[in-house]
DNA sequence: CCATTAATTTCGTGG
DNA sequence: CCACGAAGTTAATGG
């Protein structure tokens, strides 16, 4: 990983064009050519980029681009399409190389397949005598999260978010409507859980009929937790 | 901005939760208090941050930690939620800090608000005789992209993409299904306009009845240089 | 390898 | 300030 900051221009062409004037901005040229251009706020987003597989090429600027001021011109070329950044190097302020390794990478926690998981071993969260069907009970349009049947033998569609917003309730009502039109599972009850939901996905949840489950992640982590102590 | 290039480990609290094992990184900690976890590969994504409004603490570390080999501990509070990055640092390979200033920004060309703004002062290229009705044309489930006439004075619906993908048929489909509710506009006739289209949509459209229109960005923009010589 | 969907998405725009 | 949609989205997953 070589990391420069230096008082730089760039301009990228590729699925649009755009350019960056005249400023000082941290570079960064990874292991695997790929190159980033960060400025000094912002998220984690940069300001402009090239994504491997790419090749950088570097050159001397011409004597037009030397008046202005150039010291060195990097393109940056995409291996597999036309995308371009060409970067205008003036004042090199820093320059770097370190030698990194391969990462080991993120290890994640918490997300919807999860909370999938969790929510199909504790069926029961979903009210006392429920029992699960299936997850990812296959439908025309699309899988849903989880089937079950509550106390009384009825069907219950559930679909999970990590966090609950409108498209979510809008997307267990098209589960529903073709769930109902089935006999064998007719009538079906739609549960609508999520870590959080939003007041608006509430209320639109309400009016349709469907039920709002929040889902405890830390609780329900400690449930399988004691559960794994049985094993 | 500071940069320091060290081996580390972190874990994430927060919306999840996520754990970096220990191996040698590039940390960013910018001006306005966000930091950057990147590995030597992969996109412009960091394997781990936090975004801004935060803050950071050091403290030293305990006497476990310290025999681990831990030489500091960064804690980074979202000071809006409870998220939190705490970051262990054992052997630091670099550490710089640089003066940035305030960037500038991108510029962007070439997105869908630009094409539509030029096939609405292009509209012949829906073909002959044709003419603006309005862009951003008001519907109650949103605006449709471009509503004009063609040389028969029947309406023509438009939606603009970059790329044309199978969503944006839907889309386009469920505006007509509405405009042809409306006796003034129907018979209403579709067409999908984008820089490029995937196969998948053009079958979908073909299949709506809906006309494909793949639009050329650079000649448009000739046009368009054409037009503004004249004013 | 392609299509689909989530994301600690981020980023803009318009109400 | 919030909801909505696009992004040079990126990243993971399933077929």
């Amino acid at each position: 990983m070589r990391l420069v900051v230096a008082r730089c221009s760039a301009h990228y062409t590729g699925r649009l064009s755009a350019h960056l004037p005249l400023a000082t901005r941290l570079i960064v040229v990874k292991a695997d050519g790929s190159v980033l251009l960060h400025s000094d706020g912002g998220s984690y987003k940069p300001l402009n980029w090239m994504s491997p597989p790419c090749a950088m090429a570097v050159r001397e600027p011409d004597a037009q681009a030397a008046e202005r001021g150039v010291s060195a011109v990097w393109t940056v070329q995409h291996a597999k399409s036309d995308d371009r950044l060409e970067i205008e190097l003036h004042d090199v302020l820093h320059d770097s190389a370190h030698d990194l390794g391969v990462d080991p990478g993120l290890i994640k926690d918490g997300v919807e397949a999860h909370l999938q998981t969790m929510l199909a071993a504790q069926i029961e969260l979903l009210g006392a005598g429920h029992s699960l069907v299936r997850r990812e009970f296959p439908t025309a349009i699309g899988p849903v999260d989880i089937l079950a049947r509550d106390a009384a033998g009825g069907t219950v569609a559930v679909e999970i978010k990590r966090r609950g917003e409108i498209d979510g309730v809008e997307q267990l009502t098209r589960y529903l409507e073709l769930l109902n039109r089935d006999p064998h599972l007719a009538p079906v009850r739609g549960v609508f859980a999520a870590q959080e939901i939003k007041p608006q996905a509430r209320i639109l949840a309400k009016d349709r009929g469907i039920d709002c489950l929040v889902l405890d992640y830390d609780a329900m982590r400690g449930v399988d937790d004691v559960d794994s102590r049985l094993f």
